[in-house]
DNA sequence: TTGTGTTTTATTGCCTCC
DNA sequence: GGAGGCAATAAAACACAA
């Protein structure tokens, strides 16, 4: 380990023996040890010292001997007891003693030494009361705690930055608790869509059968004068009306849902023998609406097929995509095809 | 006892303010 | 240009499990 006086270049160090009787004479022993305070006995113009600041801030406190690098601490018990550190003395004073203390102060390992738990204690004091230290402020602590001026100073903005860090990791957490709480709203607001969504899908599937059927019915009764259906709301009225649920639906067959893929109706079917559809569901689409007695779909696709009794998602365009201008604005089931083309939206492109 | 992680003390370089 | 603050970092001191 390196001495602590042996990082100065020696013109300081000889600076700083010519000079220790004008730091002992600063106010009780104690001029401060700021870097500028150091302008004041050392000739140098360099902002920083190159020796260790501690070891020159020692020159400025009254402590035992500003060579005994960790030893220049005096306790805290010392000062609280009033036993009044030696004042100070020059490396005279330990040539005088010989050089065995020469060579064991200036060889002393510099060792860092924590702040006893009383030191600590009346610093956190200081620092809650004011977190930025004065330079009158840092001298009486100093004198107070029997610790060099720019040890209090280095403490100080140590347990600022603790505090900043502590400080941004409660920042930190409570953003994370803010993102979390609206992450949560957000995905419960994202299913509340997605089951909105599926409603408008499953609604809008029932109200293009209902209007295929009923577009069949009308053939029928043109082709059979005598048919005693009666006269259909139109589906807009229903849409108004909420009925649409309510609405009738239709069961088709596979074969019918194949023929509509062609584009006609086969009105032979056992089931359009009177234009009205012989097995009718009331409310609720089934999976059974579309049983398929020989399918050429896939699993996958007759599984999403039945169970929502909607064309593959490819068929209809979104919601959002919609373009209402269309040549027949007053029909808004069209979902912008053109009237004519709605057979072909069972064109499945399988 | 030793290896390892954390805390504390101290240094360095850069920046801003006066 | 000096004083002092801050961020980054080094290194000693400390805590603790294996």
């Amino acid at each position: 380990m390196e001495c602590a006086m042996s990082r100065c270049p020696a013109p300081l160090i000889l600076e700083l023996f010519i000079y220790p009787q004008m730091a002992a004479a600063g106010e009780g022993g104690c001029v401060g040890g700021s870097r500028s305070d150091l302008s004041v006995f050392i000739t140098t113009k360099t902002k920083r010292s190159p020796c260790p600041p501690q070891t020159l801030d020692a020159f400025f406190v009254s402590a035992p001997s500003p060579f005994l690098g960790p030893r220049s601490m005096v306790s805290f018990q010392d000062v609280r007891e009033n036993r009044s550190p030696k004042s100070f003395y020059s490396p005279y004073d330990f040539r005088e003693n010989g050089d065995d203390e020469w060579d064991e102060y200036f060889h002393q390992p510099e060792k860092k030494r924590r702040l006893s738990v009383d030191q600590v204690q009346f610093l956190e004091k200081s620092f809650n009361l004011e977190n930025k230290l004065e330079p009158e402020r840092k001298v009486q602590l100093a004198k107070d705690l029997g610790l060099q001026p720019r040890q209090i100073a280095i403490w100080f903005q140590n347990r600022r930055a603790r505090c900043k860090s502590k400080q941004l990791e409660k920042d930190f957490d409570a953003l994370q608790d803010s993102y979390n709480s609206l992450k949560a709203e957000y995905d419960n607001l994202l299913n509340a869509k997605d089951k909105l969504k599926a409603e408008v899908n499953n609604l809008t599937g029932k109200l293009l059968l209902k209007e295929k059927y009923m577009g069949h019915a009308a053939e029928s009764s043109e082709l059979n004068p005598l048919s005693e259906e009666p006269p259909q709301k139109p589906i807009s009225d229903l849409v108004s009306e909420g009925e649409v649920s309510k609405v009738s639906i239709p069961a088709f067959t596979h074969e019918e849902i194949s023929s509509a893929k062609s584009g006609t109706f086969d009105s032979d079917s056992p089931h359009y023998n009177d234009g009205i559809h012989s097995s009718v569901l009331e409310t609720g689409v089934t999976s059974n609406v579309f049983e398929p007695e020989q399918s050429d779909l896939s699993q996958d696709e007759e599984e999403n097929f039945g169970n929502s009794l909607l064309p593959p998602p490819h068929i209809f365009p979104k919601l959002e995509d919609i373009d209402y201008s269309d040549d027949s604005p007053a029909n808004p089931c069209n979902f912008g095809f053109p009237v004519e083309d709605h057979a072909a939206l069972w064109c499945w492109s399988y």
